[in-house]
DNA sequence: GTTGACGTCTTACC
DNA sequence: ACGGGTAAGACGTCAAC
């Protein structure tokens, strides 16, 4: 018998003799790769009829225990049958466990389950890894000692552990959760980029590649001789170019192979090489090629590798950060400057045949760079992929590349069995099309505000409104009782024209979520006291992004417990509270002056931050369930402006600012990405200095400099680029748009367009035939003046005028040149 | 043919 | 391919002139 330490990494299955074996990869405590092999129970759950009696159970019973099969050339049955109480949808039922021999056959024995006796069969559609995971609970990323047989050029499983790349391959006995904290884990990561001279997969060559690892850096390129760059290493082709990149990758047998845009560009572009030269990447432990799967509608595909984990950091970032960031696309470079205050070396993109000698070294270290940046983003996210990784119980590939509902998703699967909870199944194509027909719900409460310049604002918001409502109110799908009154105790709420039910015994999906919302609280509670401790940090992040996404997972078409009522109700359960603490806070002689789904703005009216903040405790202790309120914070100044019809207060756009002078925007054009720069940027100051100042003179006058230079032609170029991205392939638009124009004048320069691909351009002044800005577009780079006209009409008196009309000041006679008789009217 | 009103499409944000 | 609410620009269409 052997003993070893172990943290699983990365999951995979295999067949040997018409059973499914788990083949685990991962390492020991003196950091040797270790392969375990596990086999598990296979069944799925036959949910049976209430009435049906206890004899019949026995006669069905013994009917599926006979039930063979000879699929795909596989000869299979069914081995045990076994009666259970389970719960399903929190409802108490009698369940036949239905025990196979091969994973795969669930679905064919399903089908053959069709009898009246059995209403629903569930449990075979969750994937191998995840039914092993659940049913032996050895999970990902968490330290386990391990007791096995060590298989050593042995001939079971076919030889298996022979053609594996690893230290020691053991088939597993027993094994034991070691307490958290005693060993670490540092993983060996190898990050990588290559260049080319075309971009589109299966055109041009890769030039160079570069890696980059603990205490290794290196440029393997097959061009240019000078190499003053040190870390440059010459091969005399492409071929062995690829060669020498497998070689690298083998010989550093990292756990992780990181890229950035790596699923969508560099492993698919590097396999179009790879084929033509008849090169086979074997870079998988046991000697396979990355496995390339196809990405669903206008998504790309993941590439996976065996044994190590293929990780391409820009998914990862896109689901768990994109959402709090500030950058404005997920390019690496402002991911980079972003996390990491770097940025990408200088380099301008040029065909290699058009370099010449000494702008070599500068591309070379331009791509040893974007491997160091792709290496130090995933040192930077490494505790959140592993906290996530712990918190799902998923396997850290998956986790690095599903979006947040399928990370909701995964945590409910992993924790029913808390519940006794039999899995449901996910919805076919019919059933979310269904789905989808009926179309929105109710949604959130916006306050209409009225328009000006305030002073002295509180703002209190509910912590997780959605996710506490869900809790409070027990709204799930199990939960869920129509919209007549039932008999039992019930929550209910009017919406959309009817009233919902719920019941009030505790449903698994809220329980879940109350026990994530407790953990992160309890979590954030000792991070005040270790700030820095970034595991607490990834994993309390990691239970607010869950607890975000639960709202959003039930009203989601796609989801195993979607529940439409459940969603609906949420909104309209927290749109009743939050109206309610208006009234309140109104009572109390303050006054609102602004709202929206989970935050109240109102003025202090004289009362003291003190006075305010018992206030907030009172209303606490009146609220329901775990519903809580807290303080945003106090604002000295805060301007509301009207929508551009000028009649109304325009909703989800306002500016504050705090004791410390420190700004904070929503809405407004400074915030959108599809305005100029000089838009945003006279905006922001304008706002800045009249919350600053109190008044608008300062603010008037250099508003007026602007137009000035604007009329001189005195703006650079880069301050006019209006950018937008494109959000479907480019010849669905049915709108001819200016960024659709643009887009389609770069593809005829061959540039890259894609979906999602950022659109940039400016207005250029043309013949006065010309009426629609589609027809002034031109890219950056292009010849022609900026249209003067355009450029004040259409982004610098809008993104200002309502901001000044708070003044009665009419900017649009101010830009014509006429004398300002509003201000000397008044 | 041009103009303006109004609806639709589209993006981006809360 | 997580939800609804909202603002706003530019195009598309149609009727009035």
């Amino acid at each position: 018998m052997s003993y070893t330490k172990f943290i699983p990494i990365d999951y995979d299955y295999f067949d040997w003799q018409g059973r499914n074996y788990i083949k685990i990869t991962g390492r020991n405590e003196k950091n040797k790769r270790v392969c375990i092999i596990d086999s598990c129970n296979v069944y799925l759950w036959a949910i049976l009829d209430d009435s049906i009696k206890d004899k019949e159970i026995e006669k069905l019973k013994q009917k599926i225990e006979k039930i063979e099969l000879d699929v795909k050339g596989r000869q299979t049955k069914v081995e045990k049958v076994e009666i259970h109480n389970k719960n399903f949808l929190s409802k108490q039922v009698k369940a036949l466990k239905i025990f196979a021999t091969n994973y795969k056959d669930l679905h064919d024995i399903a089908d053959k389950l069709d009898m009246k006796e059995i209403v629903k069969r569930r449990g075979y559609d969750l994937g191998f890894a995840t039914h092993y995971i659940i049913e032996k609970k050895l999970l990902p990323l968490n330290w386990y000692d391990i007791e096995g047989e060590l298989l050593n050029n042995s001939i079971e499983f076919g030889g298996i552990d022979s053609g594996l790349d690893v230290d020691f391959c053991i088939k597993m006995k027993s094994f034991k959760k070691i307490e958290d904290g005693k060993y670490n884990f540092k993983p060996k990561v190898l990050a990588f980029d290559l260049e080319c001279d075309e971009f589109k997969i299966g055109e041009g060559e890769v030039i160079m590649i570069s890696l980059v690892s603990d205490n290794f850096k290196k440029v393997l390129t097959f061009k240019e001789k000078n190499k003053k760059f040190e870390n440059v290493e010459q091969v005399k082709s492409e071929v062995e170019l690829i060669e020498k990149f497998l070689e690298y990758v083998k010989k550093i047998s990292p756990d992780f192979l990181v890229g950035y845009f790596s699923d969508g560009f560099d492993l698919p572009y590097l396999k179009a090489r790879a084929e033509k030269y008849n090169i086979k990447l074997n870079i998988g432990l046991d000697g396979s090629q990355p496995r390339f799967s196809k990405g669903n509608i206008g998504g790309v595909g993941t590439v996976k590798i065996d044994g190590i984990i293929h990780v391409d950091l820009l998914k990862f970032i896109q689901t768990t950060y994109s959402q709090y960031m500030q950058s404005e696309t997920l390019a690496l470079n402002e991911v980079a400057k972003e996390f990491l205050g770097d940025e990408k070396k200088p380099f301008k993109f040029k065909h290699s045949s058009k370099i010449d000698g000494n702008e070599w070294d500068k591309y070379f270290e331009y791509n040893l760079h974007d491997s160091v940046l792709a290496y130090n983003l995933f040192e930077k996210f490494w505790p959140d992929l592993l906290e996530f990784t712990r918190v799902i119980q998923e396997p850290v590939f998956n986790i690095s590349r599903n979006g947040m509902s399928s990370n909701v998703e995964d945590f409910i699967i992993h924790n029913l069995e808390k519940f006794n909870e039999i899995p449901e199944k996910r919805p076919g194509y019919d059933e979310i099309g269904e789905r989808r027909k009926f179309g929105k719900y109710e949604g959130a409460f916006v306050f209409e505000p009225t328009p000006g310049l305030y002073k002295d604002i509180s703002i209190f918001d509910f912590t997780s409104c959605y996710g506490s409502t869900i809790v409070t109110y027990n709204l799930s799908k199990s939960t869920f009782l129509g919209n007549k009154k039932p008999k039992q105790d019930s929550y209910s709420i009017e919406t959309g024209g009817e009233i919902l039910y719920f019941s009030t015994s505790p449903g698994f999906f809220p329980e879940m979520l109350k026990n994530i919302i407790l953990l992160r609280k309890k979590f954030k509670e000792e991070l005040k006291s270790e700030k820095d401790n970034a595991v607490k940090k990834a994993r309390s992040n990691a239970f607010k992004l869950l607890t975000n996404a639960a709202y959003g997972y039930q009203g989601f078409f796609g989801a195993r417990y979607y529940c439409r009522e459940a969603a609906a109700a949420t909104a309209a359960f927290a749109k009743r509270a939050i109206k309610e603490v208006i009234e309140e806070i109104n009572k109390r002689g303050y006054k609102t002056i602004y709202s929206d789904t989970d935050s109240i703005a109102f003025l202090i009216q004289g009362k003291t931050q003190q006075e305010t903040k018992e206030f907030l405790k009172k209303l606490n202790s009146q609220l329901p369930g775990i519903m809580e309120l807290e303080l945003e914070g106090f604002f000295k100044r805060g301007m509301w402006v009207t929508t551009r019809s000028g009649e109304v207060g325009a909703k989800k756009k306002y500016a504050l600012i705090d004791e410390n002078g420190k700004l904070k925007i929503r809405g407004f054009e400074t915030v959108r990405r599809d305005w100029c720069n000089l838009a945003r940027k006279l905006q922001n100051n304008v706002i800045k200095m009249i919350l600053e100042d109190g008044n608008e003179i300062n603010a008037l006058n250099y508003f007026k400099e602007i137009i000035k230079k604007i009329k001189a032609r005195e703006i650079e170029r880069e301050e006019l680029i209006i950018k937008t991205q494109l959000k479907k392939p480019i010849n669905e638009y049915k709108a001819i748009s200016p960024h659709v124009i643009a887009a389609k004048k770069m593809q005829e320069r061959k540039m890259p367009i894609d979906m999602g691909t950022l659109i940039e351009y400016f207005v250029a002044e043309t013949r006065e035939t010309k009426k629609l800005v589609r027809e002034k577009v031109k890219l950056p780079d292009e010849k022609g003046e900026y249209n003067i006209k355009y450029y004040l009409e259409h982004q610098i008196l809008p993104a200002v005028e309502n901001i000044f009309q708070l003044f009665n000041i009419n900017t649009k006679e101010l830009l014509d040149g006429k004398k300002q008789m509003t201000l000397e009217g008044f």
